[in-house]
Order: C-alpha cells, then sequence, then structure tokens
DNA sequence: CGCAAACCTGACAACGCTGTCATCCCCAGC
DNA sequence: GCTGGGGATGACAGCGTTGTCAGGTTTGCG
C-alpha cells in the first residue's frame, strides 16, 4: 500500500490490506467466481470445494465488501431516514421501529435530520440517495420534494411520514390528526366542559391545519359555539402561549379547559398554568415521556410512531415489488390515555 | 434495461437509467476524465471546456454515484453509529450531535440499535463496518469488541461511548459517573441530610458500579456511614425498586434522601413514592425530558450527550489523521440541576 | 526560432464484486 | 464406443468512478 511509508512506526499488523475474492480464491485454489458462489450461498459448488473455500475464508477472515456488490447490483441495501430532528421522541421512535424493520431485511438505515429547514432537507435526502438507497422515508418540510424526480424515475421508493409530500406522487404515512382532537374535545365535552380553548401550532404546518380543524369539527358537532379568541394558533413559545392564556382566562368569561395541539405548547402552558391560579383541564396532542409522573395526572393524544414507521417500511416494500402501484396515504389511529384532566366537571 | 419489459404500463418516464459520467462526457464532446475533474473540482480544466460539461451536468441532472467513488477510494464515507437504543433520549442526542458533525464533512451516518443484545452488538457493527466506513462510535453492551479487530487494522477509526470498548484499543468517551454522584451526595449533606439512600442498576453494568463507587467514597469522604441495606443493586423494575424502597423506610431508621442512579429507577421511583406516605428527597443520575413540569421539583445529575456525541467525532477525526496515536479515554463532565429537591433539611 | 515549462486533455487500468457464457468432466443410455 | 446432458468451474466483461501517466498544445524567454 502506499501509505505504508507514511505509516513508519506502527509494530506488527501494519494496516492489513483487507482480504478479497481474489485472496481467498489463491488461498483455496479455486477461481474467484467459485468464492462468490460459495459467499452467496450457491448450490452448484461441490462439497469439497465448499469446504476448501470456507476453510479459506475463515482463516483469512474474508468479509464480502458490501460496497462493490452494490455498485455491480446498482442499488445499496438501505433505507434513508430524513426526520425534523432524530432528538425528538416521536421520530427516535420512528427510527427505532424503521431500524428493526430494516435490519430483519439487512438493510443499513441511514439517518439524518432537517431540523424544519427546507434547503437541509434537500441537501441530506439528496446526499442519501447519491448512495442509491431502496428507499427513502422523508418528514417533509420543503413545500416541494419535486428535486426527488429523477431518484423516483430511476426507481427508488419514497414514503412520507408525519405530513404529506407535495410535488411528487409518493406513499404516505400519517396520523389521524383531526380524529385525535375529536377525542380530546368529546372527552372534555363528556365530563360537561363547555368553554373549551385550543391553542395550535402555526397554520402554515399541516398536521396544524388538520388538528384545529378536527377541533372546529367536533364543536360544530357538538353545537358548542366557538369563541375566536378561544382558538390561538402560532409558533409554541413563551409568549406566544403566554398572550394566548391571557385572552383565555379573561375573567369575564374564562375557559375550564385547554386542548394543546402539540407537545411544545404542552409543555410550554404546563409551565405557565404552575404560575397561575387558574387550573383547566388540559388534555395534549402527543403523549409526553413520564407524563404518568405528573400531578395532576395530564390526559394525552398519543400518536403511535412505532405503527407508522412500521407502514412506511411496508410501503416501501410494496412499491419495490410494483412500483407502478398508485400511491396510498394511511392513516394511523392515535388513543386517548386518560390521566385524570378532563375527567372532573368544571370548576368555575 | 432488461427490466423495462416488466414495466408495461409505465406512461412517461419509464424507468430512466440515471447519467453517468460517461453520458456527461458524451454530451459535452470530452472524455469521461475530464468530466471527473470538473465534478471534483479540480482547477486544470480550460474554462470554456468547463463550462461545456457543467451546462451538459445540468442538462442530464447528472448526479456523482457515491458508491462507485467509494469503491475506487475504499472507503465509505460515512460513520457508524451503535447505540443501546436510538430512542433512549440520551443516545438520541448523542446521535444528533454526531449527524451534526457528519453533515459538516458530508458523511452519511448509518445508525443501529443493539437493544442491550451483545449478539446484535456485534450484528450491526459488522453490517455497517462491511461497508467501510471512516469511523464507528459504539455504545459496548457485548463482553468484548474483538470481533472488530480486523476492522481497526485496516483502518477503521472506533469510539466507544456511554462504556469502554474490551479487548481492542480504542478511544472512548464517557461521563464522569463518579463525580456526578458525588454532586448529587454533597447536594443533600449540604442541606443537612446523613440518612442517605442508593438505588443503582446491577454492578455488572460498568457506569453503575462506577456510579455506587463514587456514592460510597463521597459517603466515606464525608465521615457519614453507610447501612449496607441502603445501598441496593439490580435490574430496574417494579418489584426490585418497591424491595428496595421497602428496606430503606424500615421505620426504625428511614433515610431521609434517596440517590437513583439511572433514569428508568429513577422514573420506577418517583411512581412509587406517589404512594407511599414518606416524600424523602431524591437526587437523580440523568436529566428527564420535562423534569422541569415535576411537583415537587426533581434535582438531577445531568449528563451531556451532545457533548459526548461531540468528543467522540473529535477523537475519529484525530485518528484518522493518525492511526498511530494512543488511544485517550475522555471524561464529559456532568452538571447538578437543582430543582428544589433536596433542599429543604430532612423531615423525619 | 528553439526549447523548456506550464497547461490541458484523454487513454487506460483498477477498485471488488456479480452476470453471462463457455468449458470441462463424468456418467447414463444406446 | 459414442453421444447427450447435467453438474461443476472458470474466463471475462462491466458496474461508475478515480489515479497514473502519456500526449498534445500553448506560453515564456533566451
Amino acid at each position: 500500500m502506499s501509505n505504508n511509508s507514511s505509516q513508519i512506526g506502527i509494530t506488527l499488523s501494519a494496516l492489513h490490506r483487507r482480504p478479497t475474492m481474489k485472496d481467498v480464491a489463491e488461498a483455496a485454489g479455486v477461481a474467484l467466481k467459485t468464492v462468490s458462489r460459495v459467499v452467496n450461498g450457491e448450490t452448484t459448488v461441490a462439497p469439497d470445494t465448499l469446504e476448501r473455500v470456507q476453510e479459506a475464508i475463515r482463516r483469512l477472515g474474508y468479509r464480502r465488501n458490501e460496497g462493490a456488490r452494490e455498485l455491480r447490483q446498482g442499488r445499496t441495501q438501505a433505507i434513508g431516514l430524513v426526520v425534523r430532528d432524530i432528538a425528538d421522541p416521536f421520530f427516535a421512535a420512528i427510527g427505532r421501529a424503521v431500524e428493526h424493520r430494516a435490519e430483519e431485511d439487512e438493510l443499513v438505515v441511514m439517518i439524518g435530520s432537517s431540523h424544519d429547514d427546507p434547503a437541509r432537507e434537500r441537501q441530506v435526502a439528496l446526499g442519501f440517495t447519491a448512495r442509491r438507497p431502496n428507499g427513502l422515508i422523508l418528514a417533509p418540510i420543503a413545500k416541494r420534494q419535486d428535486y426527488l424526480l429523477p431518484d423516483i424515475a430511476e426507481g427508488l421508493a419514497i414514503c412520507a411520514v408525519d405530513r404529506p409530500a407535495q410535488g411528487i406522487a409518493c406513499d404516505a404515512v400519517l396520523s389521524d390528526n383531526a380524529a385525535g382532537i375529536r377525542l380530546a374535545v368529546e372527552h372534555l365535552l363528556h365530563h360537561g366542559h363547555r368553554r373549551i380553548g385550543y391553542l395550535g401550532d402555526d397554520p402554515a404546518v399541516f398536521t396544524a391545519r388538520e388538528r384545529v380543524a378536527g377541533f372546529r369539527a367536533t364543536m360544530a358537532g357538538h353545537d358548542v359555539p366557538v369563541n375566536e379568541h378561544e382558538v390561538r394558533l402560532g409558533s409554541p413559545g413563551p409568549d406566544f402561549v403566554a398572550a394566548a392564556l391571557r385572552t383565555m382566562f379573561d375573567p369575564s368569561d374564562p375557559v375550564t379547559a385547554l386542548v394543546t395541539g402539540n407537545n411544545r405548547i404542552t409543555a410550554e402552558v404546563l409551565k405557565h398554568l404552575a404560575g397561575r391560579p387558574e387550573q383547566p383541564a388540559v388534555v395534549a396532542f402527543d403523549d409526553l415521556e413520564l407524563a404518568e409522573l405528573l400531578r395532576p395526572g395530564l390526559t394525552v393524544i398519543a400518536q403511535d410512531p412505532v405503527a407508522i414507521g412500521d407502514a412506511a417500511m411496508d410501503l416501501l416494500a410494496k412499491r419495490l415489488a410494483d412500483p407502478t402501484r398508485e400511491p396510498r396515504e394511511l392513516r394511523i389511529p392515535v388513543r386517548l390515555i386518560p390521566r385524570g384532566s378532563g375527567e372532573a366537571p368544571p370548576t368555575n
């Protein structure tokens, strides 16, 4: 190796070159192709040849170079996973599911976060597709994903999660956002609340739109009027939440319950409520880790990220098997986990 | 393409073959090698040639096949990351840091979980190294990692995190476990506690040993006697925790404070304490997401997973630059986040 | 004008593997 | 003894890229 010269000082096993099929073939006294047959478990190898080759593989510690194999075959046995933030428990759980399924098929999972930046989404996704993976699972942030069109044309299977993709025809796995909020609202209505406030994310976000629509639809379906100043949408943050709560607790007509539209808003709301006299019933979209430790308890609408990841892998497999199939949009059910909040009648 | 025949029904852009450098070269009327020069930003290309090639690249939508490049160069521009569970917030945060650094260097991150299974650790790690990545970051679970010796000999940079690796010489980045527990104990001692219980993980776990050793050392350093039945080590779980608490709250001589050795134990302890009359001061190793929402507050020893991931990437870079350097073990400081618990004097 | 140096370009091999096809051998069957 | 067929093996090309080296053209300068 050329860099041996710069490796002065290395003692014994100075940077050994990996054994290749060629090395194994020489050691076993067979042709390279025969080694390939053995490595790939083809059955047309005579027993004693097989034995000799396997022995040489063991002796040299040979392992197949997947990169070379994949170049030859035109596809990398891998799945790209682009999420908004892998440190977000929701996406981490999706990642776990994807990884679990990938392992069964001996696929490598390449992971990256967009951190809600459209340019990064694109950069990370294209960085993955340049490796020619079998599939790409993507939590879309950018307005359009049409930068993936060439990859799709070339046979890449794509599945959107959390939000649908735009500008490309691909499968998608989404939570049933509206139904989740319906569960939350009906839980509160059922226990006697009528003055219910809603705090949601910026309506530019797809899921936020679906959730607030679910809120309005459910309230309307039960003939409960909604005061517009009790439906507040904005970027989660202390200022937004503080202002929203101030309006909702206007003494002339305070709400008795709150529905929060995502976990960042929930956290902010709970922090604010700790310092306020009003203690409205809160039902939150998104489960919180350790929510069962909170006192009072917090009733939540839990998404099912593992089911989402699983379903996404299913859809990828189906698309790889039949690239012509119609793109499908799957809705994963959410469920209400009652932990006390909203189960007492309104207190004012 | 051979599979065009099976693609009956595809309309317009039936599975296009990706353009290669050869295609670009033909389109631009230059040699393949010149395209390579342009793609790699070499400066020895005449301005008008450059222009022609770039135009052809744009027109064909050419993107370099990283797999082929990496085969040629012998290394995949990638980092393998094997953690215990990517859905664990601690490892997810390490993942985020690694990914962030990797992105700067245009490295792909391959991620996988061992789920505390030595065989899986090995399988996942070897699956990654078969792709010849630049580096591997590993949270060791298996007794020994010597299955990686061939990869090391071939130039793979390895860095252990969370726990040291065994059977191989490699860098490691660990939390300063003993110092963390010292902070916890001294926090309690400082506020008047003397009867302090310790609940830790199974001593088979490296970090658990370091932490309980920190507990004993600190108590001894302050001349506070330790009752053996108040130091309980075992696999986190309801039964273990319930039994441990029963002993510690023995009416004849109950503890007034508890130190918990990891987050699973902490969660279990808090659940149990909610149903008990005793309300000892708890200081926990590992921060909990949303711990600030808990009432009463929970003082914690927070590890710094982002710093761990960062440091691991640093060490990999240094090792790649100089494969002969001595392996180093880095200790990342932890810090105490006071949130109220343990700040009042003992109540019994 | 001549020659070296600098610059630009391309032919070719190789990275490690697999697909295709050819070859060889052995034995059954006539 | 000859042919056919099937099983075992190997030679070779090629996946898409980059490193090496050689060749050709231009420029600078004595």
